[in-house]
DNA sequence: ACAGTAACCTGTTTGC
DNA sequence: TGCAAACAGGTTACTG
């Protein structure tokens, strides 16, 4: 579910509906994620009240007076809002406001988070490392370009490191490279600044595309129905193997890099 | 400093 | 049909 156009669509979905209001409980059912979650959550959160709802890559930070609460929703997760309370399997937290409207995360794999900081969130451990957003202007040709002078590792790495820039997974990537006509493969250091133009331009372009995309799909936040758009329509390469490629019909090639699938077509993103 | 791999989980799909 | 293996949108921690 979760990449950063998804993470960003539940940001504009739940914020109108969570700020402002004094929150009543908190229910924790399954404490152990991708890190426990802090015991201290429940009094931090009880009769507080979230002021903003904001995202920093696929973190999202949703602020109090005294400290924000950092989700992170891992590879399944989900936040949804409810009335009607009855949890199931996986529905790990509500977290219950005074009109009882419920937050509810859930989460199948375990991958995601939920962690409390007094301080700013941006000095958390978590996120202090992550590199620029890549729909900031400091996401920017150059900004890539130089640092991947230095640099052996793939393309596909560099974009994907979360260091260098937060929150490219692995479908939008295979997107980016395919639509710069760039091969996945190829050695970060050995592009040159026109394919870095394109590629950073190409990276804005479509996660702006996919966000609209998940904000119109996702009209209903509050419905149970409401599931999130994953801009399937859209894709060009990303779980498209052996189909002629959208360009030139080549038939479009998967590898495995560092674990993850690259679909990519050969002809259009030649080495 | 860097690159590659294992690890955290469960549900679904694929292959024999 | 049944069962086991492979695989899935992420990220950190560890290894060499």
């Amino acid at each position: 579910m979760p990449e950063l156009p998804e993470v960003e669509t539940t940001r504009r979905g739940i914020m109108p509906h969570i700020v402002q209001k004094k929150i009543k409980d908190v229910i924790v059912r399954q404490p152990q994620l991708r890190w426990p979650i802090p015991q201290s959550l429940s009094s931090q959160l009880k009769d507080n009240c979230f002021l903003s709802v904001n995202r920093r890559g696929k973190y999202l930070l949703l602020n109090t007076d005294s400290g924000t609460l950092i989700i992170h929703l891992g590879m399944s997760g989900s936040l949804r809002l409810c009335k009607t309370c009855s949890p199931k399997k996986h529905d790990h937290v509500d977290i219950i406001f005074n009109d009882d409207t419920c937050l509810r995360y859930t989460d199948p794999r375990r991958f995601g988070s939920l962690l409390w900081t007094s301080n700013s969130p941006h000095n958390h451990q978590l996120l202090e490392h992550l590199g620029v957003e890549p729909l900031q202007y400091s996401f920017s040709p150059s900004y890539l370009y130089n640092i991947s002078r230095q640099k052996r590792c793939s393309i596909k790495s560099l974009i994907m490191n979360s260091q260098i820039v937060a929150g490219v997974g692995n479908i939008y990537a295979n997107e980016a490279l395919f639509a710069a006509k760039i091969a996945p493969t190829k050695e970060a250091s050995r592009l040159n600044q026109e394919q870095y133009r394109s590629l950073t331009r190409h990276i804005k372009i479509i996660l702006q595309k996919a966000i609209k995309a998940g904000g119109t799909t996702l009209k209903d936040f509050t419905s149970v129905n409401g599931k999130p758009g994953y801009f399937s329509q859209q894709l060009h390469v990303y779980g498209k193997e052996n189909q002629p490629c959208p360009r030139c019909s080549t038939t479009l090639k998967s590898i495995k890099q560092h674990q993850r699938k690259t679909t990519y077509c050969p002809q259009c993103q030649p080495e």
